[in-house]
RNA sequence: GGUCCCAUCGUCUAGCGGCCUAGGACGCUGGCCUCUCACGCCGGAGACACGGGUUCGAUUCCCGUUGGGACCA
Protein backbone atom coordinates (compact mmCIF):
# COMPACT_ATOMS: atom_id res chain seq x y z
CA UNK A 1 0.00 0.00 0.00
CA UNK A 2 1.35 3.01 -1.35
CA UNK A 3 1.91 5.84 1.91
CA UNK A 4 -1.36 8.13 1.63
CA UNK A 5 -1.08 11.52 0.05
CA UNK A 6 -3.48 13.73 -0.33
CA UNK A 7 -3.78 18.32 -1.69
CA UNK A 8 -5.86 20.81 -0.59
CA UNK A 9 -6.31 23.18 -4.00
CA UNK A 10 -7.51 26.78 -3.17
CA UNK A 11 -7.95 29.44 -5.77
CA UNK A 12 -6.69 32.25 -4.40
CA UNK A 13 -9.63 34.42 -5.70
CA UNK A 14 -10.42 35.53 -2.29
CA UNK A 15 -11.42 35.07 1.41
CA UNK A 16 -10.84 31.22 2.64
CA UNK A 17 -14.52 30.44 3.36
CA UNK A 18 -16.26 27.68 5.22
CA UNK A 19 -16.60 25.17 2.17
CA UNK A 20 -13.19 24.96 1.72
CA UNK A 21 -11.79 24.99 5.25
CA UNK A 22 -14.16 21.96 5.56
CA UNK A 23 -12.21 20.01 2.47
CA UNK A 24 -9.06 21.01 3.86
CA UNK A 25 -9.95 19.40 7.10
CA UNK A 26 -11.31 16.20 5.56
CA UNK A 27 -7.92 16.39 3.78
CA UNK A 28 -5.91 17.14 6.83
CA UNK A 29 -7.41 14.22 8.80
CA UNK A 30 -7.57 11.76 6.20
CA UNK A 31 -3.43 12.34 5.82
CA UNK A 32 -2.79 12.58 9.66
CA UNK A 33 -5.34 9.36 10.30
CA UNK A 34 -3.00 7.06 7.83
CA UNK A 35 0.05 9.18 8.31
CA UNK A 36 0.52 10.75 5.02
CA UNK A 37 1.15 13.72 3.97
CA UNK A 38 -1.08 16.76 2.88
CA UNK A 39 -0.02 19.12 -0.14
CA UNK A 40 -1.18 22.62 -0.10
CA UNK A 41 -1.34 23.76 -3.83
CA UNK A 42 -2.13 27.10 -4.99
CA UNK A 43 -4.66 26.55 -8.14
CA UNK A 44 -3.42 30.18 -9.82
CA UNK A 45 -4.18 29.88 -13.53
CA UNK A 46 -6.69 32.36 -13.75
CA UNK A 47 -4.64 35.44 -13.67
CA UNK A 48 -7.32 37.66 -13.81
CA UNK A 49 -8.66 36.57 -10.31
CA UNK A 50 -5.62 35.26 -8.23
CA UNK A 51 -3.92 37.93 -6.04
CA UNK A 52 -1.15 37.25 -3.80
CA UNK A 53 -3.34 38.83 -0.87
CA UNK A 54 -5.61 35.81 -1.22
CA UNK A 55 -2.75 33.59 -0.90
CA UNK A 56 -1.71 34.84 2.53
CA UNK A 57 -5.27 35.05 3.22
CA UNK A 58 -5.47 31.26 2.91
CA UNK A 59 -2.53 30.27 4.21
CA UNK A 60 -2.92 32.45 7.57
CA UNK A 61 -6.00 30.99 7.85
CA UNK A 62 -4.90 27.32 7.44
CA UNK A 63 -2.39 28.00 10.00
CA UNK A 64 -4.99 29.68 12.53
CA UNK A 65 -6.84 26.97 12.35
CA UNK A 66 -4.24 24.18 13.14
CA UNK A 67 -4.32 22.71 9.32
CA UNK A 68 -0.25 22.21 8.95
CA UNK A 69 0.59 21.11 5.31
CA UNK A 70 3.71 18.65 4.85
CA UNK A 71 4.61 20.00 1.20
CA UNK A 72 3.73 22.98 -0.90
CA UNK A 73 2.28 25.65 -1.20
CA UNK A 74 2.74 24.99 -4.69
CA UNK A 75 1.66 27.18 -7.25
CA UNK A 76 0.50 26.40 -10.51
CA UNK A 77 1.77 29.24 -12.46
CA UNK A 78 5.46 28.11 -11.24
CA UNK A 79 4.57 24.93 -13.31
CA UNK A 80 3.15 26.04 -16.43
CA UNK A 81 6.03 23.92 -18.15
CA UNK A 82 4.48 20.87 -17.29
CA UNK A 83 1.28 21.60 -18.52
CA UNK A 84 2.70 22.49 -21.85
CA UNK A 85 4.72 19.27 -21.98
CA UNK A 86 1.70 17.35 -20.95
CA UNK A 87 -0.18 19.05 -23.53
CA UNK A 88 2.74 17.90 -26.30
CA UNK A 89 2.41 14.61 -25.42
CA UNK A 90 -0.92 14.45 -26.69
CA UNK A 91 -0.88 16.56 -29.48
CA UNK A 92 2.63 14.06 -30.36
CA UNK A 93 0.24 10.88 -29.61
CA UNK A 94 -2.93 12.40 -31.61
CA UNK A 95 -5.01 12.54 -28.26
CA UNK A 96 -5.46 16.11 -28.61
CA UNK A 97 -5.41 18.84 -31.36
CA UNK A 98 -5.59 22.67 -32.21
CA UNK A 99 -8.66 24.21 -32.35
CA UNK A 100 -9.12 27.51 -33.86
CA UNK A 101 -12.57 28.49 -33.61
CA UNK A 102 -13.29 31.51 -31.48
CA UNK A 103 -15.21 32.28 -28.52
CA UNK A 104 -17.66 34.07 -30.78
CA UNK A 105 -18.11 31.36 -33.17
CA UNK A 106 -18.89 28.80 -30.46
CA UNK A 107 -20.78 30.62 -28.46
CA UNK A 108 -22.84 31.18 -32.07
CA UNK A 109 -23.03 27.66 -32.96
CA UNK A 110 -23.96 26.43 -29.00
CA UNK A 111 -27.01 28.52 -29.22
CA UNK A 112 -27.65 27.26 -32.95
CA UNK A 113 -27.94 24.06 -31.78
CA UNK A 114 -30.12 24.53 -28.43
CA UNK A 115 -32.89 26.27 -31.05
CA UNK A 116 -32.63 23.01 -33.14
CA UNK A 117 -33.27 21.09 -30.12
CA UNK A 118 -29.62 19.67 -30.32
CA UNK A 119 -27.30 19.08 -26.87
CA UNK A 120 -24.83 22.23 -26.52
CA UNK A 121 -21.68 20.38 -26.98
CA UNK A 122 -18.48 21.37 -29.30
CA UNK A 123 -19.45 19.76 -32.72
CA UNK A 124 -15.51 19.19 -33.49
CA UNK A 125 -15.03 21.29 -36.70
CA UNK A 126 -11.28 21.61 -35.79
CA UNK A 127 -11.01 17.87 -34.99
CA UNK A 128 -10.55 17.26 -39.61
CA UNK A 129 -8.54 20.12 -39.66
CA UNK A 130 -5.49 19.53 -41.38
CA UNK A 131 -3.41 22.67 -41.77
CA UNK A 132 -3.22 25.57 -39.15
CA UNK A 133 -5.85 28.26 -39.83
CA UNK A 134 -3.73 31.60 -40.52
CA UNK A 135 -3.72 34.81 -38.17
CA UNK A 136 -5.28 32.38 -35.66
CA UNK A 137 -3.61 31.81 -31.70
CA UNK A 138 -4.77 27.78 -31.50
CA UNK A 139 -6.69 26.63 -28.23
CA UNK A 140 -5.46 22.40 -27.62
CA UNK A 141 -8.74 20.12 -27.38
CA UNK A 142 -8.59 16.85 -25.86
CA UNK A 143 -9.88 14.16 -28.28
CA UNK A 144 -12.69 12.17 -26.41
CA UNK A 145 -14.37 8.95 -26.85
CA UNK A 146 -17.53 8.57 -27.99
CA UNK A 147 -18.31 4.94 -26.91
CA UNK A 148 -18.69 3.13 -23.76
CA UNK A 149 -18.65 4.78 -20.12
CA UNK A 150 -16.22 6.18 -17.74
CA UNK A 151 -17.06 4.88 -14.48
CA UNK A 152 -16.01 6.89 -11.18
CA UNK A 153 -15.23 4.52 -7.94
CA UNK A 154 -15.50 6.92 -5.46
CA UNK A 155 -15.34 6.03 -2.18
CA UNK A 156 -18.19 7.71 -0.40
CA UNK A 157 -20.68 7.76 -3.50
CA UNK A 158 -19.77 4.30 -4.83
CA UNK A 159 -19.35 3.25 -8.52
CA UNK A 160 -20.84 6.77 -10.48
CA UNK A 161 -20.93 5.92 -14.21
CA UNK A 162 -21.59 8.43 -17.02
CA UNK A 163 -21.96 7.77 -20.48
CA UNK A 164 -18.79 8.70 -22.97
CA UNK A 165 -21.11 10.45 -25.76
CA UNK A 166 -22.29 13.23 -23.21
CA UNK A 167 -18.69 14.08 -22.62
CA UNK A 168 -17.27 16.57 -25.21
CA UNK A 169 -13.67 18.11 -26.61
CA UNK A 170 -12.98 19.95 -23.66
CA UNK A 171 -10.13 22.23 -24.00
CA UNK A 172 -7.36 21.56 -22.25
CA UNK A 173 -5.23 24.63 -22.98
CA UNK A 174 -6.90 27.84 -23.51
CA UNK A 175 -5.20 30.02 -26.88
CA UNK A 176 -3.64 32.03 -23.97
CA UNK A 177 -1.55 29.46 -23.03
CA UNK A 178 -2.93 28.24 -19.79
CA UNK A 179 -3.85 25.03 -19.00
CA UNK A 180 -7.34 24.53 -18.06
CA UNK A 181 -9.09 23.63 -14.60
CA UNK A 182 -9.54 19.65 -15.64
CA UNK A 183 -6.39 19.53 -17.24
CA UNK A 184 -3.75 20.85 -14.79
CA UNK A 185 -5.47 18.97 -11.95
CA UNK A 186 -5.30 16.17 -13.61
CA UNK A 187 -1.06 16.88 -14.27
CA UNK A 188 -1.25 17.97 -10.84
CA UNK A 189 -2.28 15.77 -9.00
CA UNK A 190 -0.31 12.51 -11.27
CA UNK A 191 3.16 14.41 -10.97
CA UNK A 192 2.29 15.22 -6.99
CA UNK A 193 1.88 11.46 -6.36
CA UNK A 194 -1.85 12.02 -5.41
CA UNK A 195 -2.98 8.83 -4.21
CA UNK A 196 -6.81 10.33 -3.38
CA UNK A 197 -8.48 13.10 -3.92
CA UNK A 198 -10.93 14.34 -1.75
CA UNK A 199 -12.36 17.27 -3.01
CA UNK A 200 -16.33 19.14 -2.87
CA UNK A 201 -19.53 17.09 -4.45
CA UNK A 202 -19.19 20.07 -7.17
CA UNK A 203 -16.58 18.62 -8.97
CA UNK A 204 -18.14 14.82 -9.58
CA UNK A 205 -18.93 15.66 -12.74
CA UNK A 206 -15.85 16.74 -13.74
CA UNK A 207 -14.57 13.67 -13.10
CA UNK A 208 -15.00 11.25 -15.70
CA UNK A 209 -13.20 13.77 -17.96
CA UNK A 210 -10.21 13.81 -15.85
CA UNK A 211 -10.43 9.91 -15.60
CA UNK A 212 -9.95 9.89 -19.18
CA UNK A 213 -7.19 12.42 -19.06
CA UNK A 214 -5.66 10.14 -16.52
CA UNK A 215 -5.87 7.83 -19.29
CA UNK A 216 -4.80 9.04 -22.28
CA UNK A 217 -1.52 10.44 -20.33
CA UNK A 218 -1.27 6.78 -19.58
CA UNK A 219 -1.60 7.14 -15.91
CA UNK A 220 -3.41 5.46 -13.37
CA UNK A 221 -5.86 8.05 -11.90
CA UNK A 222 -6.05 8.10 -8.15
CA UNK A 223 -8.85 6.90 -5.65
CA UNK A 224 -11.84 9.70 -5.22
CA UNK A 225 -13.83 10.47 -2.41
CA UNK A 226 -16.80 13.44 -3.56
CA UNK A 227 -17.67 14.85 -0.25
CA UNK A 228 -21.14 16.38 0.20
CA UNK A 229 -21.93 19.87 -0.13
CA UNK A 230 -22.58 22.42 2.70
CA UNK A 231 -25.42 24.60 1.90
CA UNK A 232 -26.99 27.69 3.41
CA UNK A 233 -30.37 27.76 5.22
CA UNK A 234 -32.19 28.16 2.16
CA UNK A 235 -30.78 24.89 0.55
CA UNK A 236 -28.62 26.49 -1.37
CA UNK A 237 -24.63 26.14 -1.67
CA UNK A 238 -23.20 28.03 1.00
CA UNK A 239 -21.72 31.33 -0.35
CA UNK A 240 -21.21 35.38 0.78
CA UNK A 241 -24.96 35.69 1.06
CA UNK A 242 -25.93 33.21 4.01
CA UNK A 243 -23.83 35.29 6.10
CA UNK A 244 -20.09 35.01 7.57
CA UNK A 245 -18.40 32.52 5.46
CA UNK A 246 -14.99 33.58 5.51
CA UNK A 247 -12.47 32.61 7.96
CA UNK A 248 -11.36 35.73 8.83
CA UNK A 249 -14.56 36.89 9.78
CA UNK A 250 -15.06 34.28 12.49
CA UNK A 251 -11.52 35.02 14.03
CA UNK A 252 -12.40 38.51 14.16
CA UNK A 253 -16.11 37.40 15.48
CA UNK A 254 -14.11 35.80 18.50
CA UNK A 255 -14.23 32.36 17.37
CA UNK A 256 -11.85 29.83 18.22
CA UNK A 257 -9.98 27.48 16.08
CA UNK A 258 -11.05 24.54 17.75
CA UNK A 259 -14.62 25.30 17.73
CA UNK A 260 -14.82 25.91 13.78
CA UNK A 261 -12.83 22.93 13.52
CA UNK A 262 -15.17 20.56 15.93
CA UNK A 263 -18.18 22.25 14.16
CA UNK A 264 -16.59 21.88 10.83
CA UNK A 265 -15.47 17.82 11.34
CA UNK A 266 -19.68 16.94 12.27
CA UNK A 267 -20.63 18.43 9.15
CA UNK A 268 -21.05 15.49 7.03
CA UNK A 269 -19.21 13.17 9.53
CA UNK A 270 -19.69 11.62 12.24
CA UNK A 271 -18.56 9.00 14.93
CA UNK A 272 -21.98 7.80 16.45
CA UNK A 273 -23.52 10.23 19.28
CA UNK A 274 -20.04 12.13 19.88
CA UNK A 275 -20.49 15.82 19.49
CA UNK A 276 -16.92 17.37 21.07
CA UNK A 277 -13.54 16.18 19.44
CA UNK A 278 -10.15 16.93 20.55
CA UNK A 279 -7.81 17.11 17.77
CA UNK A 280 -6.38 14.19 18.61
CA UNK A 281 -9.49 11.77 18.51
CA UNK A 282 -10.30 13.49 15.53
CA UNK A 283 -7.42 12.18 13.66
CA UNK A 284 -7.79 8.91 15.56
CA UNK A 285 -11.37 8.56 14.77
CA UNK A 286 -11.61 10.10 11.24
CA UNK A 287 -12.73 7.77 8.10
CA UNK A 288 -13.80 8.51 4.92
CA UNK A 289 -16.28 5.28 5.25
CA UNK A 290 -18.34 7.51 7.81
CA UNK A 291 -18.33 10.59 5.51
CA UNK A 292 -22.23 11.29 4.86
CA UNK A 293 -23.35 11.48 1.06
CA UNK A 294 -26.84 14.13 1.84
CA UNK A 295 -25.41 17.73 2.26
CA UNK A 296 -25.60 19.80 5.17
CA UNK A 297 -26.66 23.16 6.20
CA UNK A 298 -24.51 25.29 7.86
CA UNK A 299 -25.92 25.87 11.63
CA UNK A 300 -24.13 29.33 13.11
CA UNK A 301 -26.32 28.08 16.44
CA UNK A 302 -24.70 25.16 16.97
CA UNK A 303 -21.42 26.67 16.10
CA UNK A 304 -21.69 28.97 18.98
CA UNK A 305 -22.84 26.44 21.42
CA UNK A 306 -19.25 24.82 20.66
CA UNK A 307 -17.51 28.16 20.98
CA UNK A 308 -19.22 28.75 24.17
CA UNK A 309 -17.63 25.30 25.29
CA UNK A 310 -14.07 25.69 23.95
CA UNK A 311 -14.38 29.22 25.43
CA UNK A 312 -14.78 27.29 28.76
CA UNK A 313 -11.77 24.88 28.42
CA UNK A 314 -9.69 27.25 27.41
CA UNK A 315 -6.25 28.55 29.42
CA UNK A 316 -7.41 31.59 31.05
CA UNK A 317 -4.18 33.10 30.51
CA UNK A 318 -4.82 32.29 26.57
CA UNK A 319 -8.10 34.18 26.89
CA UNK A 320 -6.70 37.32 28.53
CA UNK A 321 -4.35 37.66 25.72
CA UNK A 322 -7.03 37.27 23.28
CA UNK A 323 -9.31 39.27 25.12
CA UNK A 324 -6.53 41.99 25.76
CA UNK A 325 -5.67 42.25 22.23
CA UNK A 326 -9.75 42.90 21.15
CA UNK A 327 -9.79 45.27 23.72
CA UNK A 328 -6.91 47.13 22.03
CA UNK A 329 -8.02 47.32 18.88
CA UNK A 330 -11.18 49.32 20.49
CA UNK A 331 -9.11 51.18 22.19
CA UNK A 332 -10.74 50.33 25.82
CA UNK A 333 -7.10 50.29 26.56
CA UNK A 334 -4.07 51.41 25.59
CA UNK A 335 -0.84 50.04 24.41
CA UNK A 336 1.75 50.36 27.58
CA UNK A 337 -0.92 50.92 29.55
CA UNK A 338 -2.38 47.04 29.86
CA UNK A 339 -3.68 46.20 33.18
CA UNK A 340 -2.21 43.55 35.26
CA UNK A 341 -1.97 40.20 33.83
CA UNK A 342 -3.13 37.91 36.84
CA UNK A 343 -6.52 40.39 37.23
CA UNK A 344 -6.78 40.18 33.83
CA UNK A 345 -7.04 36.35 33.84
CA UNK A 346 -9.13 36.84 37.16
CA UNK A 347 -11.45 38.96 35.18
CA UNK A 348 -11.74 36.89 32.25
CA UNK A 349 -12.61 33.60 33.84
CA UNK A 350 -15.11 35.33 35.56
CA UNK A 351 -16.80 36.44 32.55
CA UNK A 352 -16.39 32.74 30.79
CA UNK A 353 -19.51 31.24 31.97
CA UNK A 354 -21.38 33.79 29.52
CA UNK A 355 -19.43 34.26 26.94
CA UNK A 356 -20.22 32.42 23.71
CA UNK A 357 -17.48 34.52 21.81
CA UNK A 358 -14.24 36.82 22.83
CA UNK A 359 -16.15 39.21 21.30
CA UNK A 360 -18.98 39.34 23.53
CA UNK A 361 -16.49 38.75 26.27
CA UNK A 362 -14.36 41.37 25.35
CA UNK A 363 -17.88 43.75 25.91
CA UNK A 364 -18.42 42.43 29.41
CA UNK A 365 -14.68 43.45 30.39
CA UNK A 366 -15.54 47.01 29.30
CA UNK A 367 -16.81 48.56 32.27
CA UNK A 368 -13.78 47.03 34.59
CA UNK A 369 -11.53 48.88 32.30
CA UNK A 370 -12.59 52.37 31.99
CA UNK A 371 -12.70 54.92 34.16
CA UNK A 372 -16.22 56.00 33.37
CA UNK A 373 -18.90 54.36 32.78
CA UNK A 374 -22.45 54.77 30.87
CA UNK A 375 -25.56 53.80 32.33
CA UNK A 376 -27.79 52.15 30.79
CA UNK A 377 -31.11 54.16 30.96
CA UNK A 378 -33.72 52.32 31.48
CA UNK A 379 -31.59 50.20 33.64
CA UNK A 380 -31.20 53.42 35.93
CA UNK A 381 -34.65 54.18 36.19
CA UNK A 382 -35.52 50.77 37.30
CA UNK A 383 -33.06 50.66 39.42
CA UNK A 384 -31.32 53.76 41.13
CA UNK A 385 -35.19 54.55 42.54
CA UNK A 386 -34.68 57.60 45.25
CA UNK A 387 -35.87 54.83 48.21
CA UNK A 388 -32.09 52.74 46.94
CA UNK A 389 -29.99 55.70 47.67
CA UNK A 390 -29.96 55.20 51.81
CA UNK A 391 -29.18 51.75 51.08
CA UNK A 392 -26.15 52.57 48.38
CA UNK A 393 -24.48 54.54 51.45
CA UNK A 394 -24.75 52.48 54.14
CA UNK A 395 -23.49 49.67 51.57
CA UNK A 396 -20.38 52.32 50.40
CA UNK A 397 -19.99 53.15 54.34
CA UNK A 398 -19.58 49.66 55.01
CA UNK A 399 -17.57 48.63 52.23
CA UNK A 400 -15.20 50.71 52.97
CA UNK A 401 -13.22 49.33 55.94
CA UNK A 402 -13.73 45.81 54.12
CA UNK A 403 -10.24 44.44 54.04
CA UNK A 404 -9.32 41.68 52.39
CA UNK A 405 -11.78 42.97 49.50
CA UNK A 406 -12.96 39.51 48.46
CA UNK A 407 -15.89 38.19 47.43
CA UNK A 408 -16.22 36.11 50.94
CA UNK A 409 -15.90 39.43 52.96
CA UNK A 410 -18.38 41.15 50.65
CA UNK A 411 -20.86 38.83 50.88
CA UNK A 412 -20.91 39.10 54.60
CA UNK A 413 -21.43 43.32 54.44
CA UNK A 414 -24.51 42.42 51.77
CA UNK A 415 -25.68 39.67 54.23
CA UNK A 416 -25.83 41.82 57.37
CA UNK A 417 -27.34 45.09 55.65
CA UNK A 418 -30.19 42.53 53.47
CA UNK A 419 -31.20 41.10 57.45
CA UNK A 420 -30.94 44.61 59.35
CA UNK A 421 -33.09 46.40 57.15
CA UNK A 422 -35.44 43.45 55.81
CA UNK A 423 -34.71 43.71 52.10
CA UNK A 424 -34.64 40.84 49.47
CA UNK A 425 -30.96 40.50 48.12
CA UNK A 426 -32.04 41.56 44.67
CA UNK A 427 -33.20 45.03 46.16
CA UNK A 428 -29.51 45.71 46.90
CA UNK A 429 -27.60 43.60 44.45
CA UNK A 430 -29.74 44.86 41.25
CA UNK A 431 -29.08 48.70 41.87
CA UNK A 432 -25.34 48.35 42.76
CA UNK A 433 -24.71 45.86 39.62
CA UNK A 434 -26.04 48.98 37.51
CA UNK A 435 -24.18 51.41 39.34
CA UNK A 436 -20.86 49.06 38.33
CA UNK A 437 -21.42 48.20 35.62
CA UNK A 438 -23.73 50.34 33.73
CA UNK A 439 -27.00 47.83 33.31
CA UNK A 440 -28.64 44.87 34.92
CA UNK A 441 -26.43 41.83 33.28
CA UNK A 442 -23.47 40.38 34.84
CA UNK A 443 -21.47 37.92 36.98
CA UNK A 444 -22.42 37.56 40.55
CA UNK A 445 -22.51 41.00 42.27
CA UNK A 446 -19.55 39.42 44.77
CA UNK A 447 -17.09 38.44 41.90
CA UNK A 448 -17.77 41.58 40.19
CA UNK A 449 -17.36 43.84 43.39
CA UNK A 450 -13.99 41.82 44.03
CA UNK A 451 -12.29 42.07 40.47
CA UNK A 452 -13.22 45.32 40.10
CA UNK A 453 -11.75 46.54 43.26
CA UNK A 454 -12.75 48.64 45.92
CA UNK A 455 -11.64 51.82 44.14
CA UNK A 456 -13.44 51.49 41.86
CA UNK A 457 -16.77 50.13 43.80
CA UNK A 458 -17.01 53.16 46.11
CA UNK A 459 -16.85 55.60 43.49
CA UNK A 460 -19.44 53.77 41.47
CA UNK A 461 -21.62 53.40 44.12
CA UNK A 462 -21.56 56.79 45.34
CA UNK A 463 -21.50 58.16 41.86
CA UNK A 464 -24.66 56.53 42.04
CA UNK A 465 -26.08 58.17 44.43
CA UNK A 466 -25.57 61.55 43.10
CA UNK A 467 -27.17 60.93 39.96
CA UNK A 468 -30.02 59.77 42.00
CA UNK A 469 -29.89 62.94 44.59
C1' G B 1 -32.77 22.01 -20.68
C1' G B 2 -28.99 17.81 -20.36
C1' U B 3 -25.89 14.90 -16.98
C1' C B 4 -24.90 13.41 -12.11
C1' C B 5 -25.88 13.25 -6.95
C1' C B 6 -28.95 13.23 -2.61
C1' A B 7 -33.48 12.20 0.84
C1' U B 8 -34.37 10.20 9.41
C1' C B 9 -36.97 15.78 14.16
C1' G B 10 -36.40 23.17 12.07
C1' U B 11 -30.77 21.96 11.79
C1' C B 12 -26.34 18.40 12.42
C1' U B 13 -26.78 13.32 12.86
C1' A B 14 -27.08 7.64 15.10
C1' G B 15 -29.32 3.65 12.59
C1' C B 16 -25.67 -0.55 7.99
C1' G B 17 -33.54 -6.27 8.18
C1' G B 18 -35.89 -7.72 13.88
C1' C B 19 -32.30 -4.31 19.82
C1' C B 20 -36.78 1.43 17.03
C1' U B 21 -43.34 2.66 21.02
C1' A B 22 -36.41 5.64 15.98
C1' G B 23 -31.17 7.40 19.95
C1' G B 24 -27.85 11.85 20.67
C1' A B 25 -26.64 17.16 19.81
C1' C B 26 -27.96 22.44 18.53
C1' G B 27 -32.22 25.30 18.63
C1' C B 28 -37.23 25.80 20.81
C1' U B 29 -39.95 25.01 25.30
C1' G B 30 -41.80 23.84 30.90
C1' G B 31 -39.49 23.54 35.71
C1' C B 32 -35.47 23.68 39.35
C1' C B 33 -31.24 26.62 40.93
C1' U B 34 -30.87 32.06 41.70
C1' C B 35 -28.70 38.93 43.39
C1' U B 36 -29.53 39.90 37.18
C1' C B 37 -28.14 37.27 32.82
C1' A B 38 -26.06 33.02 31.89
C1' C B 39 -24.11 28.17 33.29
C1' G B 40 -25.83 23.66 35.26
C1' C B 41 -29.65 20.00 36.32
C1' C B 42 -34.56 17.65 35.38
C1' G B 43 -38.72 17.27 31.89
C1' G B 44 -41.47 18.32 26.99
C1' A B 45 -42.81 19.07 21.86
C1' G B 46 -40.42 17.51 17.38
C1' A B 47 -38.45 13.12 11.91
C1' C B 48 -38.02 7.73 8.93
C1' A B 49 -40.99 12.46 1.71
C1' C B 50 -44.71 9.31 -1.05
C1' G B 51 -46.18 4.77 -3.73
C1' G B 52 -45.03 0.04 -5.15
C1' G B 53 -42.30 -4.33 -4.51
C1' U B 54 -38.50 -8.13 -1.93
C1' U B 55 -39.00 -10.48 2.96
C1' C B 56 -41.99 -14.03 8.23
C1' G B 57 -40.46 -8.86 9.18
C1' A B 58 -38.55 -2.85 6.52
C1' U B 59 -35.99 3.57 8.65
C1' U B 60 -32.63 -0.09 6.80
C1' C B 61 -32.67 -3.79 0.19
C1' C B 62 -34.87 -2.84 -5.11
C1' C B 63 -37.98 0.17 -8.53
C1' G B 64 -40.82 4.40 -9.46
C1' U B 65 -42.83 9.29 -8.08
C1' U B 66 -41.96 13.75 -5.71
C1' G B 67 -38.69 17.12 -3.71
C1' G B 68 -33.84 19.29 -3.21
C1' G B 69 -28.86 20.13 -4.84
C1' A B 70 -24.48 20.30 -8.03
C1' C B 71 -22.28 20.60 -12.70
C1' C B 72 -22.49 21.85 -17.91
C1' A B 73 -23.94 25.51 -20.51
Amino acid sequence: MNPVRVRFAPSPTGALHIGGVRTALFNWLFARHHNGKFILRIEDTDQTRSTDESIKIILDGMKWLGLDWDEGPFRQTERMDIYREHVDRLLKQGKAYYCYCTPEELEARRKAAIAAGRPPKYDRKCRSLTAPVVGRTPAVRFLSSDEGQTIVRDLIRGAVSFENQQLDDLIIQRSDGFPTYNFAVVVDDVTMNITHVVRGDDHLNNTPRQIQLYQALGYEPPEFAHLPMILGPDKTKLSKRHGATAVTEYIDLGYLPEALVNYLSRLGWSSGDQEIFSRQELIEKFSLDSVGKAPSVFNPEKLLWLNHHYIQQADPGRLAGLALALLKKDGVVASGKEPDREWLKKLVKMLTERSHTLMEMKTAAIPFLVDEIELDEKARSKHLTNDVAPILSELANRLKPVEPFTHTEVEKVFAAIVVEKGLKLGKVAQPVRVALTGGTVSPGIYDVIEVMGKEKTIKRIEAAITMIK
